[in-house]
DNA sequence: CTTGACCTTCCCATAATGGTAAGGTCTATG
DNA sequence: CATAGACCTTACCATTATGGGAAGGTCAAG
């Protein structure tokens, strides 16, 4: 199977394929006499794997400590908590820092009347001279 | 006023304050015979503005567009509310991401035992062929 | 006049992709 | 068999906003 249709299999971009390759996240795919990688239905396991990895957030070095566990059979699953427990830590941290954003922005824009007059308590908050 | 000093007032550092210059968010700077950016009082208030902007998750773009309101005393308050909204939503969105991580990591981290046996959930779910 | 704390520009690195270009390969069809 | 078109290869550039560092000029104090 050639990266194509690996691609379209996964969900993981030829591109992506060869970038994962590329920084070690996955081993050198077999080549056919032409050059072309070659994927067989163990790499694809993999590729869902690290997608699926992907769409929840860890970054590629965590996803690369995720394969780590997942092949490492001598693992424990305290292991593989604490790595995930971690990014949630790391996820409500973003969220908090986000919310508090949309906090502070509609507490603002509530009381921007958001008509034709130029006066705007959000470019007054902003230009105010503390912090 | 010389950069440094201007950086410690506002809280940007030098080098985003050249940043800015260079991208065009702000004016260039003047500068004193040797070359040095020079600062002055207006220049800060600018800085902060553009700091407490970027704080509140605002992109160099959105923080260019509200400088420019923030300079056009013909704006409405309603352009400006308007941009804060799509900002506000846009946080929402990538809030509703991160959450929807969150729960699902935390929905499979409470059945992981995170003991010493291997068997785990999260990995379970992340080499799942469907998805 | 030297030292140290500034300043300057320029280049590199970050994270994880996407885009594109130049060129080789494979396959189906005329 | 030749050729077109769909594939593959590598290599380079762009993205976002910032930090780091080097090489070299400047300024103020001692």
């Amino acid at each position: 199977m050639n990266i194509g249709q690996a691609a379209d299999a996964t969900g993981v971009s030829a591109k992506r394929i060869r970038y994962y390759e590329q920084v070690g996240l996955l081993e050198p795919a077999k080549r056919s006499d032409a050059g072309y990688r070659v994927y067989t239905a163990p790499d694809l396991h993999t590729l869902r794997f690290i997608q699926r990895a992907r769409r929840l957030g860890f970054s590629l070095p965590q996803v690369s400590e995720l394969l780590a566990l997942w092949h490492d059979r001598g693992r424990s699953s305290r292991q593989v908590k604490a790595v995930a427990m971690k990014h949630v830590d790391e996820l409500r941290s973003k969220i908090d820092e986000l919310q508090s954003m949309v906090d502070t922005l509609t507490h603002l824009a509530i009381r921007c009347d958001g008509d034709e007059r130029p006066d705007c308590p959000i470019l007054h908050d902003l230009e105010r001279s503390e912090s």
